[in-house]
DNA sequence: ATTACTTCTGTTGCATACATCATCATGTGG
DNA sequence: CCACATGATGATGTATGCAACAGAAGTAAT
């Protein structure tokens, strides 16, 4: 295996941190304190930051420190315009390349009675499936673009905690639309379904985050 | 004003030599050229770098080099795809916003006999129409990988050279009959003026790349 | 002629010292 | 008490030296 440079490996474990809130939004690092933490020197530190800036999950100031970027109902909002664009045209688009094999799978996955899964589980099939979808499409500037939002996804998802079960039991039944209007082949059934799910999804989330004082 | 960083220089310089095909498509560059050309040491070039690589326009090859990246068709393709997906979503849903004023100015412009305009300025009264329609959407994410393709776009141009003048006619035809539809506030017709508008252009660029041998 | 090995050169990767600047606490003169 | 200068502190900005590595070129044995 080819070895890891230590700017990547900076860069991937600060990302992660970012991602997971263990570096919680608004919060004021320092490139002496990742040094340490890390045990590298400042310039693998460095350059990691300088792409963590650009993907937006942090903000240097110069001379000052660096911060971790926070979350705003603004955010969420650009999030959402972002996936109800990308995704129905996905499906209508590129649905035609979608695994049949994969699809039937995860139409068993939707079915699974609910107390069967963890919340983990749950959260990472539903993330699976969205990213099934995604890689359908060939853009690398789409998947980039997308890439960054799913980020900022991750850290609302952290900071606001798990949907009720009733919402969760609605995501499952809409999945299941999506699925078999693809395996129907009705790309745009299969478009609309999606786009009503997203809405929905959007609905939820906003109620949640209603309820999430540190979020504005 | 406030004195600009020297990375931040760096990072300007090298991307207009990039976007202006001074350094053209696959050449093969090195931070100590790019240490000499600017005067610097080599830590804001190597930050610039980093940002310019997360940008796509160059690739760092470890412990061999930094090359520009190199054109193709299959980046043209997803150029027009962002295109098509984002400049009519963004007459049709944020064409309200766009300032009356700053519509009649276009509609005047693009009114004007061709003979009366250089090259240059046609080129960027199309770009500054594009860029005010795009300025509308207010997602920042969006806005981002606008830019992107973008840069790419502006390369292209360069090193295909100008379109022929039946095809810059047409344009402003095009263009026109968006504004049209712009001052009647009909978001449906600007929307699909702007779709059939990118479609043809994507045609006569395509028909322009073919002819250009070293972009295949 | 081909292969394997060695050496050499150019490149980035990394660590570190120093420069510069923003901020804040402190002290001083009015 | 306040306005303001001043210095301490801590942050990033910048320059530079050395290490590590990839690839090219040369060399010797078969």
């Amino acid at each position: 295996m080819q070895k890891e440079s230590l700017k990547l490996y900076a860069y991937n474990l600060i990302k992660e941190k970012i991602i997971s809130c263990e570096y919680m939004p608004g919060t004021l690092l320092s490139e002496e304190l990742l040094r340490e933490e890390f045990n590298v020197s400042r310039t693998p530190i460095r350059d990691a930051l300088s792409r963590l800036e650009q993907e937006g999950l942090i903000t240097i100031l110069p001379k000052r420190g660096i911060m971790v970027s926070s979350l705003s109902l603004g955010e969420m909002n650009m999030i959402f315009e972002i996936r109800l664009l990308f995704e129905p045209y996905a499906v209508m688009n590129y649905g035609y390349t979608f695994d049949g094999t994969t699809l039937l799978d995860f139409y068993q996955l939707f079915h699974q009675p609910l107390e069967n899964l963890s919340n983990q589980d749950i959260y990472s099939l539903d993330d699976r499936f969205h990213a099934m979808i995604m890689d359908s499409i060939p853009n690398t500037y789409i998947k980039q673009c997308y890439s960054l939002i799913h980020n900022q996804n991750l850290r609302f998802r952290v900071m606001t905690g798990n949907c009720t079960s009733e919402r969760l039991i609605r995501t499952h039944g809409e999945h299941l639309d999506i699925i078999k209007a693809c395996l129907k082949k009705d790309w745009v059934g299969a478009s609309d379904a999606m786009r009503k799910h997203l809405l929905e999804s959007k609905n939820s989330t906003f109620e949640l985050l209603l309820n999430t004082p540190k979020i504005k």
